[in-house]
DNA sequence: GTCTATACGCGGATAGAC
DNA sequence: GTCTATCCGCGTATAGAC
């Protein structure tokens, strides 16, 4: 079957059906993560991923219906780790003033570009993708909605559009500090609340 | 000859020699341009590309050596158009305050990325991929090293890296709200805006 | 200089052995 | 359940006619 017909939505369906975290599932995600790391989207093929995986292309099909399907898995396991974390960042600062809760939630961005940046900045491009689909993108809309009600308990006006624009400038702003090799994690962070801030004051 | 050959440098010197402004160049870049925005990287492949222009493949291959070329191409004019736009802003704010400079840095990227936005997202990630290969970045730096120069005028430090850390910033919102289809480039340049003094503030 | 036709390799996906 | 072998389509690139 070719890449851009299993594109199209129906095989994916099953990729949550068959999410249970069995090893080799695990193992064949890392794997994939590696290549997209270090030879970017257009050398991941199954061939690479299976052979990093140390397993063959057959027994990968056993775990995913589709090339797709492991990206998207990839995909999914990344908005969810980053929707874990967000939930706890605003737990933690529930009660105390805006410079905390946007101090914590850009440092929940920080820590996660940080951990892998090319990896990071590759999801984060087939995330937003047209062409990828978005369907499975309830967790990431659960996570705006809660920092928009965090927002807006502030004070902050149109607080939707602001969390969407706080993660991506968050994002993209410790992307460009890890390609420049920063590894100051807390300098990146107190220049991005700063700018985070500047940018609701008006709001 | 496979892509992932065809990608490593050799046939990507070629590409200046034949720069010139044919208008069959500029008719296949178009085409080009609008299978990125329309299929995304993905569809992104010499048929495609030649259909879209109205011409065969043979033509296209008479042209640009190899697919890669094209997308070369097409980021190197993407580029140059950017630098341009950036000397003349920085031209125009010469001597005034600071905030004249930064909205008029803002504006460009934001009327950059109004333009085409799903072009100039692609465009932006396909640049900054390390498999990609930045020779011909020069224009790039040159820019950056002028908006330093001017940051630098008034009294920031680290100017380098703000100027970096600007552009992304400017890009990325300006994506953002694209993307949830925003059309008043005035309202999402002030609150870009505000978001880069703020940033600026405790350079 | 532009086309059509084709070669050829890469890679997605599957069959079938063990 | 994992492998090897294979199928086959897609897409890059070229040959060769006009």
């Amino acid at each position: 079957m070719a890449t851009r017909i299993s594109r199209t939505a129906h095989d994916l369906r099953k990729t949550p059906r068959q999410r249970r975290s069995t090893a080799t599932v695990d193992t064949i995600l890392e794997a994939a993560a590696r290549i997209l790391e270090t030879q970017g989207l257009d050398g991941f093929n199954t061939n690479a991923v299976a052979t990093r995986a140390g397993i063959s292309v057959g027994s990968l099909y056993q775990y995913f219906p589709s090339k797709h399907a492991v990206l998207a898995e990839l995909v999914r396991r990344h908005r969810s780790r980053t929707w874990g974390r967000v939930g706890a960042a605003i737990e933690k600062s529930r009660g105390k003033p805006l410079t905390f809760l946007v101090r914590a939630l850009v440092e929940v961005a920080v820590d996660q570009q940080f951990e892998r940046p090319a990896l990071a900045r590759t999801l984060d491009y087939v995330e937003a993708d047209p062409t990828f689909g978005d369907q499975g993108a309830d967790d990431l809309k659960q996570a705006l909605e809660q920092i928009a009600r965090a927002l807006r308990a502030h004070g902050i006006r149109d607080p939707k559009n602001a969390a969407e624009d706080l993660i991506v400038l968050a994002r993209s702003l410790t992307d460009a500090a890890g390609q420049r090799l920063e590894t100051n994690k807390t300098a990146v962070a107190t220049r991005i609340a700063n700018a985070a801030l500047g940018y609701l004051a008006q709001r």
